[in-house]
DNA sequence: TCCCAGATGATTTTT
DNA sequence: TCATCTGGGA
């Protein structure tokens, strides 16, 4: 993936004149419904493309991409294209291609924002201070760095702590100020300090030689507010400009699209104002629902033909997203015909819930129940919060049902995947501080705070990056014993590798082993007797992998500041866990919404923090949720659920109340607890409020109240009271005691509530060696351990 | 300098 | 509940 290759980006080398251009046909018009159709066709001007969840937005803006082309328009670098994530430009590069033939070179220019503004900075850094090298820092370098800055304003960073920080000077970012513009009445922030901070930081990344991610918007912006002349050759250059997801825009992002724009207003902004769900992150509903009056005169086009889901689904979702205020109004339909009622089922506990939904994974794979069968592929569970994660896996791990959780901690966020690049920062460029201070000590070496501080001031005297600072203490001889030693080897290293760098003699994967070998890294992990190190140690084999993807280390780094993310597609059918933001942009034919209670969805803090506007976006990750799926659409609610280990009762969402009766089929759980007493309860009391022609106000709960007096509810209530003392988990999956433990030799088959099923491979102490047949070899205390017999003995 | 025990505090996360 | 951080003791 060379998309950051070279300069090509404004050389004119490219296989269509516009002439013989203008006479090709574009057959693929014929395809495209005649909103679609419209949206392509208006080619000039600004466009507002309002696309609803599932009405071929990429499909029409592909098209469009393809007929500004074929008509001559522009060639493809003369053509701006912004996605937000990798994942959305990798697809519409594809599926442009596809539609031209092999006849047109990829887009330099269609890219992320970030990816859009790194080639542009680095053509322009020296206007904003900066060396055209700077590096990228992620989340992790700037908090580390924030942190610094904190302790040395001897400011407690226990009440002010870097994140706090980090998230104020994020969001004074994305609205595009510098700290020069921050407004007055953000004075107060961060304990009066905030603005002070934020400018020390700004000048910490400009010693360092780095960037931000909300820098790479914010340089941008202001290069072309103050540079003029800059501003207009990319005017110029871009002449027509498409923007998709427009409704995630931050004001940083509205502002630099709207100088690229201004002169020839050839915008098209794809967007659709309901799934706005990143308010928090710093997006501004208001550009979308702006549009008109920023580019006076703008067509706007609504594609609102869902080829997604069914009617009963689309009805669900639109009746959910019609409480919402403001909205710039779509009504989705669909030529498809009925299909089932979006299903909806009550639980007693968060654990019932998980197991109901791993027996109806279950059966539709097998395809019971009247429907098609599904493939596990094919279905999917949208969560509210990642911790509603946790009663899923361990389920699925207790039946052996595959699944996959996507959008865990991320391949290159894993702590030695970070240490390994931390090394390879280093041997590009060796003033690379912050990589030095995150790896100096690691693996340890005998260099402590003292040591560090010593390197520091030697450092600071001098003038010098920390490197140097290291070796001018070591010629002072201002270090002694074995961290001197140390440190030696390891600046040494540095230069060394350094050198092999520059020199490029040798390949970089084959450097790449040369340091985490020589720096001592491997061989850290292999004595690290922690159960984790041997996954560590295969990532570290995976991270040299992909370094086959690139020309040399800079490359390589350069990928990864940007593109985070690591698709491994592993084999075999697995039901995919998510969250539903990781969800936005997918389907599937099966769809599960567990967790439907007021409090976790909509979040409570969110409520509590954003108040109208809060509940609001948490209604569109409602209607986000929904029309994610494209047959079956399943939302569950518990009416008991642990949260951080108290019980906790709640009421189902209020999201529920505004399903559409017609729409919603109540299911009852089959037999559970002999007879279905709690579930049943539970339906039974949430079918009225179904039924009930709801316009439910949201604020008025006294209507709710009565419903939820009834008496199958009471006895709900009651009996969570009980709960955490007996019933059924702990009775279940009975927990061996003291005594027991000492009964486990080796080869023993036994079950643990996370790892599933495994066998005993030693003993320690209390402590005992499984390998499992899933999650792999743990050591682990054995009262969190029954033997297998008995576990499998118990019904579920 | 390192290691372990207790305190702490906890959504969502495109780049 | 449980992962992460920190401070005190070895």
């Amino acid at each position: 993936m060379s998309e950051f290759s070279d300069e090509d980006a404004f050389e004119a080398a490219v296989p269509l004149s516009r002439q013989a251009a203008a006479m090709r046909p574009s057959p693929w018009l014929d395809d495209l419904n005649p909103a679609q159709r419209q949206a392509v066709e208006a080619l000039d001007g600004p466009v507002l493309m309002l696309a609803g969840a599932g009405t071929g937005k990429t499909k029409a803006l592909t098209a469009r991409i393809a007929h500004l082309m074929t008509t001559g328009r522009a060639r493809p670098n003369e053509i701006l294209a912004v996605t937000f994530t990798n994942k959305a430009a990798r697809e519409m590069k594809d599926r442009v291609g596809r539609l031209l033939g092999q006849t047109v070179e990829g887009m330099p220019w269609l890219g992320t924002f970030h990816a859009i503004c790194v080639k542009l900075l680095r053509r322009h850094a020296e206007l904003v201070g900066l060396k055209s090298n700077f590096t990228i820092l992620d989340t992790d370098d700037q908090q580390r760095l924030l942190k610094q800055l904190i302790v040395a304003e001897n400011i407690d960073e226990k009440r002010w702590p870097p994140r706090m920080l980090a998230g104020l000077i994020d969001h004074w970012k994305n609205r595009a100020w510098t700290p020069q513009k921050v407004p007055a009445s953000e004075a107060s922030a961060f304990n009066h300090r905030g603005t002070e901070l934020y400018d020390y930081y700004q000048r910490r990344l400009k010693e360092l030689n780095a960037v931000d991610f909300g820098d790479l918007l914010l340089h941008m912006v202001t290069i072309f507010q103050d540079h003029p002349d800059v501003l207009e050759q990319y005017q110029r250059w871009f002449r027509y400009i498409l923007v998709d997801e427009y409704q995630d825009t931050n004001v940083a992002q509205y502002l630099w699209l709207r100088l690229l724009a201004q002169s020839h207003k050839n915008i098209c902004c794809v967007g659709d104002d309901d799934q706005s769900i990143y308010g928090w992150r710093g997006a501004e509903v208001g550009n979308i629902l702006r549009f008109e009056k920023d580019f006076p005169g703008a067509t706007v086009v609504r594609l609102e033909q869902n080829y997604r889901s069914t009617p009963h689904i689309l009805a669900a979702a639109s009746g959910v997203i019609d409480a919402n205020q403001g909205r710039l109004g779509k009504t989705l339909w669909t030529a498809e015909e009925q299909g089932e009622k979006v299903r909806l089922i009550g639980h007693w506990d968060g654990d019932e819930e998980a197991r109901w939904v791993g027996e109806e994974i279950e059966s539709m794979a097998k395809g019971t129940r009247g429907m098609r069968s599904f493939s596990l592929d094919d279905m999917a569970i949208l969560v509210r919060a990642s911790h509603q994660m946790r009663a899923f896996e361990d389920r699925f791990l207790t039946i052996g049902l595959p699944y996959r959780v996507i959008g865990g901690p991320r391949f290159y966020e894993r702590m030695e995947i970070r240490d390994a690049m931390a090394y390879f920062r280093l041997a590009v460029s060796p003033d690379d501080d912050l990589a030095f201070e995150r790896i100096v000590n690691t693996p340890k070496r005998g260099l402590g705070d003292k040591a560090q501080q010593k390197i520091q001031i030697a450092a600071r005297e001098n003038g010098a990056s920390l490197v140097d600072g290291a070796r001018i203490l070591l010629q002072d001889k201002g270090l002694g014993g074995k961290g001197a030693a140390e440190l030696r080897v390891l600046v040494d290293g540095i230069a060394r590798w350094h050198d092999a760098v520059r020199a490029g003699e040798r390949s970089h994967i084959e450097l790449a082993e040369v340091i985490l070998d020589e720096s001592g890294y491997t061989t850290f992990w292999q004595n690290e007797k922690s159960p984790e190190a041997p996954g560590r140690l295969e990532n570290l084999k995976e991270l040299v992998k992909a370094l086959e993807g690139f020309e040399n280390l800079q490359g390589f780094l350069e990928h990864v500041a940007l593109i985070m993310d690591n698709e491994s597609e592993s084999e075999g059918a697995k039901v995919s866990i998510m969250t539903l933001h990781g969800a936005k942009g997918l389907e599937f034919p099966a769809v599960f919404l567990p967790g439907w209670e007021d409090g976790l969805f909509p979040s409570q803090r969110s409520m509590d923090e954003s108040g109208l506007k809060g509940l609001e976006e948490e209604r569109r990750l409602a209607y986000v949720g929904i029309t994610r799926a494209e047959e079956v659409c399943t939302i569950s609610f518990a009416a008991n659920r642990r949260v951080y280990g108290q019980w906790q009762s709640a009421l189902p969402s209020r999201f529920i109340d505004e399903l559409p009766a017609d729409h919603v089929e109540v299911l009852t759980p089959p037999g559970l607890y002999g007879g279905g007493y709690g579930a049943a309860g539970m339906a039974a009391s949430a079918s009225p409020q179904i039924m009930a022609e709801s316009q439910s106000d949201l604020h008025d709960r006294a209507s709710r109240a009565d419903v939820y007096n009834s008496p199958g509810w009471r006895r709900l209530q009651e009996r969570s009271q009980q709960r955490p003392m007996s019933q059924p988990r702990e009775s279940r999956n009975m927990v061996v005691d003291a005594e027991a433990v000492s009964s486990f030799t080796e080869g023993d088959r036994v079950f643990h509530q996370k790892f599933g099923y495994g066998t005993v491979t030693g003993l320690e102490g209390d402590k005992v060696d499984v390998s499992f047949d899933k999650a792999g070899s743990k050591k682990l205390v054995g009262r969190f351990l029954v033997e297998a017999a008995q576990a499998g003995d118990v019904p579920f």
